[in-house]
DNA sequence: ATCCGCTTTATTGCATACAAAACGTTAGAT
DNA sequence: ATCTAACGTTTTGTATGCAATAAAGCGGAT
């Protein structure tokens, strides 16, 4: 069997090596829960740098809405309750569509490629078991859709609506029957993709948004 | 005639006072063109504090879409090309009209008044020609809107799309014509809020933004 | 005259030190 | 025992100094 090579590279001006991008990671691995706070001494200490690159690394997860920061009392991760997870996944099953309908014609073959990559990468890992590492490959996923709709600003607003899903672990949550049932929608939408069929890929997108609000738990008429 | 006290309040939590408020209305007022290099030197001597905040200013004003950071060479006003502003647009008359539908029914009557101060302080300020400082009551107007839309996420991937369109100076292009309508639209979204009617809110919406859209001369097809 | 390489200079990136604010604790009074 | 006030600790906010990187200027060779 294959390997996927260089696969985890969420995007392409976010260096590992950053301070922001460890902290990032400490966040969607969920080593750092939602709520706790972020210690800007003890981060420093646990990354190996100062606190300055630490409280640039802050600011920017507050901006993209991975953490809150309160004046002088420091940053906690968000967390988020039902109703938010909800709100998320409306915008998204309202948007994120039309982002592929924009973005599928414009696709290259090689985005394709890389689509059916990240979906068999996702297979794998779900195979696996690993599920904390399926959000950084969703994310991966998604963002490519988004990423080539051909609107810098759309896709700069959607990418602030897919980054708090990172945080709130919703893989978690899924049954096995709706993981699966994703992993099939993956797979159509790289069909889609192939066919350059914007449509298809803009209807199989809604499903695949709609069906991950209710495998989340995140319908807003529950308790 | 009466006057508007308090008003250029863009929101709560910008006090007026940081290095990040002032940097930012340096450049809403158009003394840093778009394009310009931002010193950290320079702006820490104008502004009067270290370089410590003006950087982290300049890292929030990034995160948000206002300035360019390239690494080692520093940040200066992102410059938008007609395109650009034409795709902001676009995303805008796609979103906006949505969050007015969301947001009109939640409105309170004090969300109403201060709605109508804003459009009252807006005419003035129309009449006396001070075209800039529309952007920032303009902000206001709108993002009263996005903030009541009752979803958190919708709210925040919203404002990230309206921040550029002041560094755009858009309203600088406005005919008095299209001036002047663009004030009947705020005034008749007053009149659509006041009635609690999302469905007519969203409607004048969509066209205040298709029109500004216009008057911005920021239409795709043209050279 | 032009191009290449070196030196100089300006600017950012990071670390550290200090100041200010918030929090927890303890001592005292009622 | 409880509430209050003041102290000490912890944590954030700001200033400053130094290192690293990139741009600019300059001299020499072709």
């Amino acid at each position: 069997m294959e390997t996927h090579p260089p696969l985890p590279r969420p995007n392409d001006r976010e260096v590992d090596e950053g301070a922001y991008a460890q902290v990032r990671a400490l966040i969607a691995s969920g080593e750092l829960a939602a709520g706790s706070w972020l210690r800007e001494k003890i981060l420093a200490e646990r990354i190996g740098v100062s606190r300055t690159p630490i409280r640039e690394a802050l600011n920017r997860l507050s901006a993209e809405g991975m953490v809150e920061i309160s004046r002088n009392k420091g940053a906690q991760v968000v967390s988020f309750t039902p109703d938010d997870v909800a709100g998320l996944y409306d915008v998204r099953a309202g948007f994120e569509p039309h982002a592929a309908l924009l973005a599928v014609p414009l696709l290259g073959d090689e985005d394709v490629d890389r689509l059916a990559e990240l979906a068999a990468a996702m297979e794998d890992v779900v195979r696996s078991g690993e599920l904390d590492a399926l959000s950084a490959l969703n994310s991966a996923f998604h963002g490519l859709f988004v990423d080539r709709c051909g609107n810098r600003h759309f896709a700069t607003a959607l990418q602030t609506l897919m980054r708090p899903a990172v945080v709130a672990h919703t893989f978690r949550k899924y049954s096995p029957e709706a993981l699966n049932r994703s992993m099939l929608h993956h797979a159509e939408l790289v069909a889609a993709a192939r066919a350059r069929d914007g449509e298809w890929a803009e209807a199989i997108m809604r499903t695949h948004i709609l069906a991950a609000r209710n495998a989340a738990g995140a319908r807003h008429d529950q308790p």
